[in-house]
DNA sequence: GACAGCACAGAAAAGGTTTTCTATAATAAG
DNA sequence: CTTATTATAGAAAACCTTTTCTGTGCTGTC
């Protein structure tokens, strides 16, 4: 591969000295006759002139790369995310690399290498790996490795450990979405959860708890099935539930990506949503609004929360703690009883 | 930011000179005795040493790198596709740049310009621009300029400019759903189509025409409508078809996200799928099988169209022309008449 | 026993930048 | 008029690598 145009080409050209042209480039406060800049200028135009990034990389010993670690990008969830990190980003200058883990921390580990082998501004979590108790120390090791060196870290669901954050408050949310169904006359109220050891989970799960147990309801564990996030997961989950015990009128879903699955098997045990079951779930991914019926769900910012860690590894102070807000979104799938 | 561990601090440590672990690292063709190269392994064990990729781009002038751009990470179709692309690129030690561009050839006309500061391997193309005539010819432009320099360019939905492409048959796909349908004893079909002046949408369109056509089927303007491939698209465009023509028994759609809006439309108008309208699309998106009803579709090798476009990037020959299958996926929103 | 070849290793150059240091001329201050 | 300051600009060093060049012993061949 042939070099491209290089900045001494342009101060060849130009007939100054690369010290000037870098100086324009970069417009450092150094006085440069004006007359000098509007040659290199044009010079530059010319030449279709653009700076070697790997070089200033080297030199300046900071890139204009963040990070992007998610479980998986075909996911709505993590998509919207992406969005708005790549969108921000770009805004801003820079360029994300989006690495999909697919929940293997092995992955994730390599990634963290690579992405510090390239001296990104920052890194930004979305989960992963900080839930297995084997890799968890590894990973915790490299983060602080990484931090020393000024590499910024932030995570949009934090699992436990201090760092940067923006998020909802899971717990929360978990409890309102199951009071939302209290509210609406439900008393037998079903959970389909995520990974059991995902902090996010589990959190979700203590705010159904927590509402059911102010309302004095059963919550019992055959009242839960545990799924993975994915609409198959929660397809099957649904299923087991369903089996476990038969009197639910409603099933609070940890996510959207579950209430799809389980919509789905609901159908399949010849049942109506939500004549017979209603669902509310946490997400509003963009589908939820027309889905059969349209899905009753718990609005967390996505695209908001991925432009704010992008916000705050460019420009952001030391450290950051954010709780979003998450709104209920009305739509069908919840029945009055 | 402080810099990290270099090469220099590991020849030091070693007792060798950088030359040498150079040589280790990058482990080449020259002879470099046992006892010295385990010697030196064990040092870069013991300070994690990891080469800075951007000094080594600088000197090698390549990098690991790969550029994806689409318009919309957030849509399943290019969500699939990215995740071929990072798994794909991961294996082979690459990272990838995802690149939102929301169909502004503005944005990603710098995009492109960054990828090229950063001196990628290769960009991916997934659309865009170049259906818009304003920005096509400085696109091209610009791609030629890349290409001079060793820059893989592959695209995964040609539009009629000779490049390396990765696709499948769109005008083939527009038949064969088409096809389908009538098999099925539909006469009245409509067809809604993404924007109309791309052209992926403007193959698939003409292979609905084709089929329709063959049957000696009416397939004028009143049965069609034109969307932006997304589902709230799809959702207008339905409403829009249904006003236009009242005696449709089936609707062609040219993506999921078309689809799913279009049966969304079709409960609005109180109408029910498949028994009064039937669906058919083309994509097979993940979610496709959890609808109600579940959709029958065209299935797209996405996330291996992505795989392979890598493939191409790092390892390929210096051209290719690959033309995916694609199969249909019998689910239940087509009825037979 | 001379000479070719090879195994092994380091010094130095090169890659495209930015930054620091040095230099010159012009202007302002005394 | 001298001196201090400032505007302007270039030379050279530095950043972390890889690659080319040079060099030293050793093995094997005739």
């Amino acid at each position: 591969m042939e070099h491209g145009i290089t900045i001494v080409d342009v101060a060849r050209q130009a007939k100054v000295s690369v010290t000037t042209v870098s100086r324009i480039i970069n417009n450092v406060s150094y006085p440069v006759a004006a007359k000098t800049r509007e040659r290199v200028l044009k010079v530059i135009e010319e030449l279709q002139y653009t700076p070697n990034k790997a070089a200033q990389g080297v030199r300046k010993n900071a890139s204009d790369i963040i990070g992007l670690i998610v479980r998986d990008i075909s996911d709505s969830y993590f998509g919207e995310i992406a969005k708005g990190v790549t969108n921000e980003a770009s805004k801003l200058g820079c360029l994300s690399f989006v690495c999909n883990t697919g929940r293997n921390p092995h992955d994730e580990l390599k990634y963290h290498d690579l992405l510090w082998q390239h001296r990104v501004k920052g890194i930004i979590l979305t989960g992963g790996g900080l839930d297995q108790v084997d890799y968890r120390q590894k990973l915790l090791q490299q983060l602080d490795r990484h931090r020393k060196y000024g590499l910024r870290i932030v995570t949009l669901a934090p699992q436990g450990v201090a760092m940067p954050y923006v998020m909802i408050n899971d717990f929360e949310a978990g409890r309102i979405v199951t009071q939302y169904l209290i509210d609406h006359g439900h008393k037998k109220i079903g959970f389909i959860g995520g990974p059991q050891k995902v902090f996010t989970s589990i959190e979700r799960y203590s705010g159904y708890q927590n509402a059911m147990q102010d309302a004095s309801f059963d919550c019992g564990t055959e009242y839960t099935a545990s799924s993975d996030f994915s609409q198959t997961g929660g397809y099957e989950a649904c299923l087991r539930l369903l089996q476990q015990v038969s009197d639910c009128t409603a099933i609070c879903c940890a996510n959207d990506n579950i209430a799809v699955g389980a919509m789905s098997a609901i159908r399949k045990m010849g049942l109506k949503t939500p004549k017979d079951i209603s669902i509310i779930s946490i997400g509003d991914i963009s589908e939820a609004k027309y889905m059969h019926p349209p899905l009753t769900t718990l609005r967390i910012p996505h695209y908001e929360m991925g432009k704010m860690a992008v916000d705050y590894i460019v420009n952001g102070e030391d450290n950051i703690k954010i709780t979003m807000d998450a709104t209920i979104i009305e739509r069908q799938s919840v029945r009055n009883l």
